[in-house]
DNA sequence: TGGTTTGTTCAGAAAAGTCTGAAAGATTAA
DNA sequence: TTAATCTTTCAGACTTTTCTGAACAAACCA
């Protein structure tokens, strides 16, 4: 189940055993329930603890070490968003800016700047904007994401709004239309499409 | 560059040479510029087909098939979005869910589920939100997403301001404090860290 | 000290994934 | 129809990645 995310399958694995456990598991008992190799387990560990995404942890009384994932589903996001970004985005935005600093030679090369002018500009966008909301309290987050589209008419209402700071009033507040109505901020449920 | 994300590095090559090249291409010429077999290119173009992210194009005086990207980049990032949540994330949802059906059997299973479930409604969550924002006008989205966290003073003016829509006038509008400036909807400039 | 437990490394076996050439299939033109 | 041009398929060669067992290292205990 979705091993096609740049880490593989046996490391998911281990990864998925130590979230659903919730509690601390030593290495061989994760070799033991998944029937890997001792190695492979440690190399498995080692790579996870590389991601940040599990925490090593010693127990009293047990000489072994216990791995955990953290409890919080939106620290695992963060730290994901994180890790990706200092992993893959970073290293690609720099090749690209490298690539956009040269004098292009002629027409299609200037072409050709463009679109990775373009490419350049949207990774830039989204990574931003993703670095930056992750920084909200959980609380936050949640909330303006599950605005979803809602959020334009936010927006909708900020754009007429200058006009209260400026003029006397505006020309009518029409409450159904620009404002939200509180509902679209309630939870959804759950049931999918 | 960026070979970790599903698709093989030939068929990323394939894509990055169209994507760059700006017009269509037959796939011989693919062939020969990147120095693939000709077999290689044909079925990575078939690849790419099924996600969408090439079409095929027939060139007048040409019997050779065409082929290119679509030329608006926020094209390319919703069909990868919508092809991703059909591909991967819908089938974890199903599978998740399937799972939070069963009846648990005792208090540690009950655990268990209540991690899935936190785990699939930040899926959930995360999808819906992506999903919903997709169908903005690119111009909506791009200023959504300059806003950033920016977006958060947009959520505390929304929180006071039904006052509006019920009384007769709100305390007093403090535009320094919960209205954005207008600057932070201003591009950003390009200069990375 | 030596014996035991726990953790790591690494060479190569095993598995998975990629690429190619050859052959067959399609389409068009004459 | 045949010839020419272009595309697809697929067995197997080749490459890369993953996994294991054995050997080593480190920590602890008696």
């Amino acid at each position: 189940m979705g091993s096609r995310w740049g880490i593989n399958r046996t490391v998911g694995q281990i990864y998925a055993l130590l979230y659903i456990s919730g509690h601390p598991l030593p290495a061989d008992e994760i070799a033991e329930v998944l029937s890997f190799s001792r190695s492979n387990v440690s190399m498995g560990l080692k790579e996870l603890q590389s991601w940040r995404l599990v925490r090593l942890q010693h127990l009293p009384g047990d000489r072994r070490e216990h791995f955990s994932t953290p409890g919080d589903v939106w620290q695992i996001v963060r730290i994901l968003a994180e890790e990706r970004r200092r992993r893959e985005i970073d290293p690609t935005l720099s090749v690209l800016r490298d690539l956009l600093l040269k004098k292009p030679g002629n027409a299609d090369e200037r072409a050709i700047q463009h679109r990775l002018q373009e490419m350049h500009d949207l990774i830039e966008l989204l990574t931003r904007w993703s670095e930056d909301v992750q920084r909200l309290e959980t609380q936050q987050l949640t909330q303006i994401l599950r605005l979803g589209a809602g959020i334009i008419r936010l927006l909708d209402l900020k754009n007429a709004l200058p006009l209260l700071g400026t003029k006397r009033r505006p020309a009518k507040s029409p409450p159904g239309d620009a404002i939200p109505d509180e509902d679209v901020l309630a939870d959804e449920g759950v049931d999918g499409d």
